[in-house]
DNA sequence: CAAGAGATGGACAACGTTGTCACGATCAGG
DNA sequence: CCTGATCGTGACAACGTTGTCCATCTCTTG
C-alpha cells in the first residue's frame, strides 16, 4: 500500500480510501490510485485490516467429520449464510474427540473468528466461558453444550422418534426394538427417550432385550438385532437410532425369510431404491445449519438478547415402504 | 499481552517469550507469567503474530460443493494434512460459478492463506498469476487450471473409463453406451476419450445415438438412454459418466425387462445394497485431496522445483454385479 | 579482583492497515 | 475583500504481536 501511494504520488490513507470505495476523493485521484495498483497488482491484507477493525469477518465451524454426508449439507448451509454476510468459514472436523474440538475451537479463537459454530464432540464447555466473554458469538447445532449455557439449535429427536415409532405401532406392531448409540452422545438418549414415550403412550411394555445402545458397529448392531428376533417374543419392527444402523439392519432383515418392519432416524441418499424402499424420520442438515448461521449472525449485529434461544426443528416422517410391513404374527 | 506484562511485572518480550515457549526464560518468572495469563484469560492474537510472522499457518479450499460427498471426503483429507502442518483449513464452495471461485480465491488470499487448492470452476485462472507470483502455492485438484502451468492432481478419468468399458466387453457386450456431463467439464471429455479409446481398441464400431453429453438431469439421462436402447441396434450395456448418471440409470433399468449392464465413473454409498449391486469404477477422494495437500506443504516448506507437478491416481474398477450381467441377445 | 561469558530481561521499531485530526484550498455569502 | 463552511488530502498513532539489539546481572576463570 505503501508502494502504492509513492507510484500515485498521494498519502498512504488516501489509497486506503479509494481501496475502500470511502467517499470524499476526486474521481481524477481515484484514477491514478486505481492505476497504481492495478500496475503493482496490489491487493489489500485483510488480516492487517482486520488487525485495525477488529472484525475478522469470519467464523469457525466445528464439527464431526466433514466427509459425512449429513454434516457436509450442514456446513454447506452454514457456508451460503456466511457468504450473504460477507463472511469466510473456517471448518474443522473434531472426529468426535473432546480435546481435538477444543484444540479446534481455541485455534479459531486465537485467529479471532467473529464467531464458532460448534458440533459438540465433549460434554463440558466452560472452557469457552472467557471466550464467549470476550465476545465471540457461539451457536451449538445437533447437541446442546455442555455444563454453559449457550444458544442450540437442535432436531426434535425425541419427538421425531415418538413420531416413528407411532408409525409402526399405527401399522399394527406391538412389539418393537430400539438400537440407538452410545448413551453419552444427547442424540441417542434423547431418542431412546422418544421410542419409550411412544410405547408408554401406547399402552405398550418394553422388553430389556428389546433394544440395545451402544458403538453402532456392524457387528453390534447384528449381535443386538439377533438377540431381539430370537427370543419367546420376538419383535416384528425395528426403529434405527441412526444412519449406520438403518443400513446395517437393511443388510442383515434382507437376509432373513420373516419380514420386519423398519424405521430408520435420518434419511440417506438411495433410500429409495433399496428394497424395500426405507422409511425415514428425515432431520433437516442443511436447516439446522441454517438456523445456527442465522442464529449467529444475530447475534453479532447486535440482537443482545441477553438469553440464550433454544431452537428445535422438527423431524419428518418419510413413509417408504419398509415402515409399512405390518406384523409377522 | 500488555496487561499481561503489566500483571507480571515484566517485559513484553518476556510475555511473548514465555507464550512461545522460547528459552531463556527463569522458570520462576515462567511461572509469574503464567499465572497473569491464566488470571487475566490471555489469548495471543494470532492474526497480529501473523501480521509480524508473514505467515498465517491457514491454507483455502475452493471447490464445487462441501455437501456433495465425494468433495466432503477430500476436503476431509485436506483437512487432516493440513492439521499435520499445524494450519487451519478456510472452505468455501464455488457451485460450479467461475465467478464465485474468483471471488472466493481471491478472499483467501487477501486474507493472506499460504497456500490454495482448487478445484477449478472456471477454465481461465489468469487472475491467479499476480497471487502465485506473490508467493501463495496453489495446487488444483480434480480438473487442471485453464490458462496457467500450475501443479495439479487429477484421476485417471480415461483410463478408469476404458478400463470400465474394457471390462463390459470382456462380458461379451458389442453395443455399449456411454452418457456424460457437459463437455465443457474436463472430467467428462476424459472419460468420453476413455469410453472411444476401449471401443476402438476393442475394434468396435460408436454409434452418434449410443452416447450423449449434457447437463446431467433425471429427464436428460432418461431421453438418453430411450434413444440408446430404442433403435435397430440396441445397446446392452450402459457406462455412466457420473454418479448421478448411475443413480438415475438404475431407476430408469430396474423398470424394464431386458437387463442391461451398468457401469458407473465414481463410487457411491449402498451401491452393494442395490438390485443389482452396481458396478462402478471408483475414484479414491481421499487420495485427491491428501496428494494436493501433501503437493502443497511441500512447496512451502521449500520444495521450489520450479516444475508444476502433474499427479494422475489410478481408478479401481469394483466389480459388483450389474457390470457382470451378459448381453440379452 | 578484573574481565569475559552466559543468562535473562526490556526498549523499540516494524508488520499493513484504519481512525482521528488538522491542514490548506475552494467557494458562497455578506 | 473578508469570514466561515466545505471539501480533499495527508501526518500520525494505534491495533497486538515479534525481531533486533542492548543492558544488566551473575557466574566463572585467570
Amino acid at each position: 500500500m505503501k508502494d502504492v501511494a509513492a507510484r500515485a504520488g498521494v498519502g498512504l490513507k488516501t489509497v486506503s480510501r479509494v481501496v475502500n470505495e470511502e467517499p470524499g476523493v476526486t474521481p481524477d485521484t481515484v484514477a491514478r490510485v486505481q492505476s497504481a495498483i492495478d500496475a503493482l497488482g496490489f491487493r489489500r491484507n485483510d488480516s492487517a485490516r482486520l488487525l485495525r477493525t477488529r472484525r475478522t469477518a469470519s467464523v469457525g465451524l466445528v464439527l464431526e467429520d466433514l466427509a459425512d454426508p449429513f454434516y457436509g449439507a450442514l456446513s454447506r448451509a452454514v457456508e451460503d449464510v456466511a457468504r450473504a454476510h460477507g463472511a469466510l468459514l473456517f471448518t474443522g472436523s473434531s472426529a468426535e474427540n473432546p480435546r481435538r474440538e477444543q484444540e479446534l475451537v481455541l485455534a479459531f479463537c486465537a485467529r479471532r473468528v467473529d464467531g464458532l459454530v460448534v458440533v459438540p464432540a465433549g460434554d463440558d464447555h466452560r472452557y469457552l466461558t472467557p471466550e464467549i466473554d470476550a465476545g465471540v458469538a457461539t451457536v451449538f447445532v445437533d447437541r446442546p453444550a455442555g455444563r454453559i449455557d449457550a444458544d442450540v439449535v437442535l432436531t426434535d429427536n425425541a419427538g421425531g422418534t415418538r413420531t416413528g415409532v407411532a408409525h409402526l405401532i399405527a401399522h399394527g406392531h406391538r412389539r418393537i426394538g430400539f438400537i440407538g448409540d452410545q448413551p453419552g452422545i444427547h442424540t441417542a438418549t434423547e431418542r431412546l427417550r422418544g421410542y419409550r414415550e411412544a410405547m408408554a403412550d401406547a399402552g405398550l411394555p418394553v422388553r430389556p432385550e428389546w433394544y440395545a445402545m451402544g458403538p453402532t458397529t456392524p457387528e453390534r448392531v447384528r449381535a443386538a438385532l439377533a438377540t431381539m428376533l430370537a427370543g419367546p417374543e420376538p419383535v416384528t419392527a425395528l426403529f434405527a437410532g441412526n444412519n449406520r444402523v438403518t443400513v446395517t439392519a437393511v443388510r442383515v432383515l434382507s437376509g432373513r425369510p420373516r419380514p420386519v418392519a423398519l424405521v430408520g432416524f435420518d434419511d440417506f441418499e438411495l433410500a429409495d431404491l433399496l428394497d424395500p424402499p426405507v422409511t425415514v424420520v428425515a432431520q433437516d442438515a442443511p436447516g439446522l445449519g441454517r438456523s445456527a448461521a442465522q442464529l449467529l449472525f444475530r447475534r453479532l449485529d447486535g440482537a443482545t438478547s441477553e438469553e440464550a434461544s433454544r431452537i428445535e426443528l422438527p423431524a419428518r416422517l418419510i413413509p417408504r415402504g419398509s415402515g409399512e410391513i405390518p406384523p409377522a404374527s
